[in-house]
DNA sequence: ACATAATAGTTCAAACATGAACATTAAACA
DNA sequence: TGTTTAATGTTCATGTTTGAACTATTATGT
């Protein structure tokens, strides 16, 4: 039995999630970069996406789109909020939850984000053809469904 | 012109790099909680790796490898220099490098936290057929690459 | 040789994420 | 109803990551 046969780096499943990780990790830190003239941060710009699509939702259901603590989402919003690029209202039903609402300033800023953002991506995916990238979306997918449960 | 054409969430490229993304760190979160018996972090668990990979190493190659600032590197390493794990050796011949090495017992831990990263990662990607997994890491490869120049 | 550039590593303050403990409110159920 | 359990959001202490300024050493260019 040779032990250099159980290492991971000869096998493919390991180097090919291994590009993945760099590759997200990559773009993660040019996404910084390329936001920085926009004072945004990937984070905050992940919330605005969020809010935009999924208004009025609340603290702890942004949390758990965003795969972060609700105590992450706190120390978020009132930098946001106080940029007014969104609202904190308390919902009536329940006086626990605060409802999140993108004000018209949210939006424009996340549309001029969006362009950045939109770009990088073209420019990553744009060397996939759309049947390899549908793929990867799908495998992605299913990744992210079977390691919930782990 | 509806401005809702424009949005990215209709685009497959945005909508399938979201669920890189999404795995991506679902996975690296999964992992850093199945580490936490061995008192590792992914983040050390990278440098054991690559310390492994590359014995001698300065501190400078192994902050690009790991695409990290030079300081985060300094942060890092006394942690696992006290534990044992690892040695920092200044070059004779370049006085300002300190070369790095794994010790027994940091091999030894890095071989027990990579039977866990490596089931995890079997986990996920076994759902893809081998050809669909090659396919993933090449183009992840690409990416890494074109996104370099950015 | 000497002055200037670049490089390796460190230090430090600030930003950021995390998890546990907490207060408030709602739901379950006895 | 009244008590217990669960859920939402906040606070706080801790650990991590970052970037800029700094020291020490080597390379470059005149």
């Amino acid at each position: 039995m040779n032990i250099k046969q159980e290492l991971p780096w000869d096998n493919p499943r390991f180097r090919n999630w291994v590009a993945v990780a760099r590759a997200c990790h990559v773009l993660e830190r040019t996404l910084a970069t390329k936001l920085t003239p926009l004072d945004l941060k990937p984070a905050q710009l992940d919330v605005l996406m969020n809010l935009y699509r999924h208004p009025g939702m609340s603290q702890h259901d942004l949390a758990r789109k965003l795969l972060v603590g609700r105590s992450n989402i706190t120390m978020l919003l009132p930098q946001l909020e106080a940029r007014g690029l969104l609202r904190r209202e308390g919902d009536e039903k329940d006086k626990r939850v605060l409802r999140l609402n993108l004000t018209e300033a949210g939006e424009a800023l996340l549309m001029r984000a969006l362009k950045v953002h939109m770009a990088l991506i073209e420019k990553a995916m744009s060397q996939s053809t759309p049947e390899q990238c549908d793929m990867i979306g799908e495998q992605m997918r299913k990744i992210a469904e079977v390691l919930k449960e782990a």
